[in-house]
DNA sequence: CGTATAAACTTGACACTGTCAATTAGAAAT
DNA sequence: ATTTCTAATTGACAGTGTCAAGTTTATACG
């Protein structure tokens, strides 16, 4: 009944990952309008009702869907993290900048991640990969003080800075220059932030 | 041939206004799943066809559902701001908290708003209402200096950060406390702005 | 008043979506 | 080899947006 149990299950060598990978690629490709259950599995090579075995229906998908691009996510953060400068403002900076890429290279994923009420939260996939990608830019903060009463306030800020600013740039694309933030790098509204005195 | 042509067209008094009306409703009783150019249609009580008379489909629909979310949106904000003091922090301040009052009160519209692919950007009606919107942040900036070479720095830095905020506050609505912005208010995260010199 | 005309709205069909129940194919275990 | 269980398919269903055709209603004109 028990022993090696997910070798080779029936067509494919790891159906899953190739429906959340087929879902990444059409949201990449398409947007949002882009990705169905039914094409998703079309792509995958099976029929439409297999995503049904690994997900919870269409929100499982998505979800599972979200989680891996918060792998991405993540990752991108630390790769430009770790090219910079290792100095506290550099690297904060420098982990921005990653999340901004990152926010523009999958603006579809971006939005499905940030901004879909279809998402379950509950799914602990999702909670633990989003958690870390949280984790990045708190440590990012961590060097720095804040003179606020709430110990979370600076990381929070900068949360709302970089997140906020990621959403404008995306409307601002498309106008003749009316919300001019193409104008604005993020390093110039990110503000002066003190240093820790210890540690 | 001419003359007074919009008195009473057929049923309603103004069916294009009250699928507006029913639209927004739905939006805001259950969310982005409830809104339908069906059920939006049977609300207001005629044919599930009858609003492509008005709109151009669903995008159009919606479009204009945005476009009236954004008058609220900037009522909201300008309400705040005359409530309170006029002191150029306290005025910035308030008008924040219209702009995370709305966010917070009426959250399928404003993901409807700031985040749907499927909003039609080119509607000058929407343009129009989306940049009154801007303005009346732009005005709430308008007193501050920025050390910055870009002059629009200022507004965008704000603009980030209530925006960032926004959607965050939304997220740590469910988890135990994960992320906590529920202990930071919004003015915790403001940073210091100096004034113009002159005017 | 009676008829033409145009607008407002309805009806019906189409392809597509997610979901579910029933069924078949395929691999593993006895 | 037969059983058993999982993986996946097939087919149906209600609901969606959109389009073409038809029907109702109000206005304009003789």
């Amino acid at each position: 009944m028990n022993g090696p149990r997910k070798k080779k299950p029936h067509h494919h060598g790891n159906l899953r990952e190739a429906l959340v990978k087929a879902g990444s690629e059409l949201l990449d490709e398409g947007g949002q309008a882009a990705l169905t259950l039914r094409k998703c599995a079309a792509r995958a090579g099976v029929s439409h009702a297999a995503p049904a075995h690994y997900f919870d229906g269409l929100n499982g998908l998505l979800t599972a869907i979200a989680a891996r691009g918060f792998e991405v996510f993540t990752r991108t953060m630390i790769e430009e993290a770790e090219a910079g400068d290792a100095a506290a403002r550099a690297r904060l900076l420098a982990i921005c900048n990653g999340y901004l890429r990152f926010a523009r290279d999958h603006e579809a994923l971006f939005t499905l991640m940030f901004s879909s009420p279809l998402l379950n939260f509950d799914d602990p996939e999702l909670e633990r990969h989003s958690s870390a990608a949280y984790r990045v830019l708190r440590e990012g903060c961590a060097p720095f003080a804040n003179r606020s009463a709430a110990p979370a306030a600076t990381e929070i800020m900068i949360w709302s800075l970089v997140h906020g600013f990621a959403a404008l740039a995306r409307k601002t694309r498309t106008k003749d220059g009316r919300h001019p933030a193409r104008d604005v790098r993020f390093e110039d509204i990110l503000p002066d932030l003190e240093l820790k005195d210890s540690e």
